[in-house]
DNA sequence: AACTAAGCGAGACGGTACGTCACGTCTTAGC
DNA sequence: GCTAAGACGTGACGTACCGTCTCGCTTAGTT
């Protein structure tokens, strides 16, 4: 009686040519551009066959989308620090952070790109990065509310949309980053009560 | 008396053709899909020859552009409505009103999705389309300004990075758009005041 | 009282125009070849407008036939001087002399590349330049006959099929032109008797 | 012991598509004639891609050089027949027989056309085809040397320059090609001994 | 140890769109 | 009414990549 796995006989993957393949799409990305990056660009640079990236990825932007954890950190705290604004004020540093990593800026506007024009891989990239990173920040909003720390009209998708909203709206409409005086406007404005209404 | 003006020599340009390749990249667009856009095609629709194309748009996405602006109507108004609430509450509805037009967020989608890839359109869109936008919110915060009408913190520059981020992230990352809860909530966050910190 | 002929109202042709394309297509195709021969290039160097090129010839190549005539002189001598061999010889001197002068080769090259590719340039070809040359030809041999100074097989056809083949021939599938030594060997070989047969 | 072939890795070349294009070129030139031959029509007809093509002919002009070698047998009888009249006589009727399959006249007015346009193709067109029917040619006048029965001033290069430069005039100036008494008239010509001078 | 089934680098294949070029026609204002 | 200027529709050019398809070779179980 077979069980359900196919039997893995034949070659295994060669994990050095998967390496080989996410950097050279990185680092091609932040040197060139999305727009030169080509499929036989990346295999020629990782010394690879065509056939060997169209077999594990199904679009270059896949490959930089796995890049993207590869080469950068993406990890965020989100551990209690006993307050709303030391730990959204953490979320916010952490996230410049990530920004500032080279060729990470290049690459996030090049997924985003990719994201409008390929509804596939718009699925992706939100499973794969988008709602991971407003998770993390729900967490913060959530835990917050359990501790009665919470402005009042403040959600966790409110806070999501305006803190990734302004995120990525600078990078992508602007040449300005996240700095220290932007880190304290934003948990400002979120941390703020307002009883009114 | 120096004469600046070159002897307009030749035959005019064809406005009626013009019109036509505006009219068939917005609705190309729409249909179809900005990777399904091609100069072939529009020119194509337009009955128009791809040269006549390349003479007046120096890539498909400056066509997009000025077709945006030909068939939506990109006033947004800032009168002075005696509050800052008021008129922030009406610029906001205006742009939501604009997101509804038909065929919009997909040409919003493909031109910013476009300023990723091609550094020198990028800039164009800056110009024609970003920085006017950004210009028309910052009326509204300078008059609340001058009124006594504005929270404490608030620049120009953090509310619009703020609205619009939220706008664009809403259209880039998310399948949802500005509803009138959406509204309210981001005007709420704008106009509390905060006297502490 | 008006004479008969139209009433020639309006701007006349502008010689100084004409002279100025012949003279432009031929010095481009001298220069840069054939195939960089355009008709804007000619308008552009003669300082007209397309229009003019287009109002008075049919195809570049017919320009430049005209301006062939123009350019080199065309007169082949074919003056009796008492014997065949004498004019034969004479005759051949002359096509040398006509091929060394400067940009002759590389037009006729052209001109007889376009009537393989434009059968009605090919007639108008024939008629202004093939059979003109043919003709002075025949005139030598005609007369030779008729002094009995030709040899019994030689036809006036058969002469010129065999001197404009070579001299072609040379022209189009070869470096070499005519020398002294080649006039000599087609002169013996056209003027020398056989009884045989 | 030294390996001077290259490894042949990767797919190999396909030469049902290399015979398909090179038919099409050969059918299409005969069909409608040289000007109207593209590679994107040669393409199509072959069921090919144009890079295909480009791949591995430089210009069109190299496909119908490599198509006449395929179409037509170029082979030219050269064998000895003890008398250089009769081997004459079968090379020129060889010759006639040749340009009497279908389609060579006017693939032969497009190679010798484009060879006045294009310098590389020129050095292509005399290497691949023009020097190796001089060649046959020589080898036998050089046999009727050896044999003592060439007519004196007869050398091996006025004797191509004359047969050559006949036929190819007949076929790029006339519209006449070889006929029994041209094969008469010629070969008359080029055996008639000349004693004097 | 031989067999079998992938995976691999290489590279040719049928396609599609690119942006450029020149064509021959047309429209304009000026002389 | 002819001129120079120059925009127009057209269509082929040669290039660049796409994603697929052989090739001969290597690698790793399975028999």
């Amino acid at each position: 009686m077979t069980n359900a796995t196919r039997t893995a006989s034949g070659r295994r993957r060669n994990e050095e040519a998967r390496l080989a393949i996410l950097t050279a799409a990185y680092e091609l990305t932040a040197e060139a551009g999305y727009p030169d990056l080509t499929v036989e660009g990346i295999a020629a640079r990782a010394g690879a066959g065509k056939q060997t990236v169209y077999r594990w990825w199904p679009t270059k932007a896949d490959i930089l989308l796995e890049a993207l954890a590869l080469k950068a950190d993406l990890k965020v705290s989100t551990a209690d620090q006993g307050s709303f604004r030391a730990e959204l004020d953490t979320f916010l540093r952490d996230s410049a952070t990530l920004l500032a990593f080279p060729g990470v800026v290049p690459v996030l506007r090049s997924l985003m790109a990719e994201a409008q024009r390929d509804a596939d891989f718009r699925r992706r990239f939100q499973d794969g990065f988008l709602t991971r990173r407003r998770a993390a920040l729900e967490t913060i909003v959530d835990r917050a509310a359990a501790r009665g720390d919470k402005p009042p009209h403040l959600t966790p998708d409110l806070a999501a949309d305006v803190v990734f909203g302004l995120v990525w709206y600078r990078v992508l409409a602007t040449e300005r980053l996240l700095e220290d005086e932007d880190v304290t406007a934003i948990r400002r404005l979120l941390t703020d009560r307002s009883g009114k209404e």
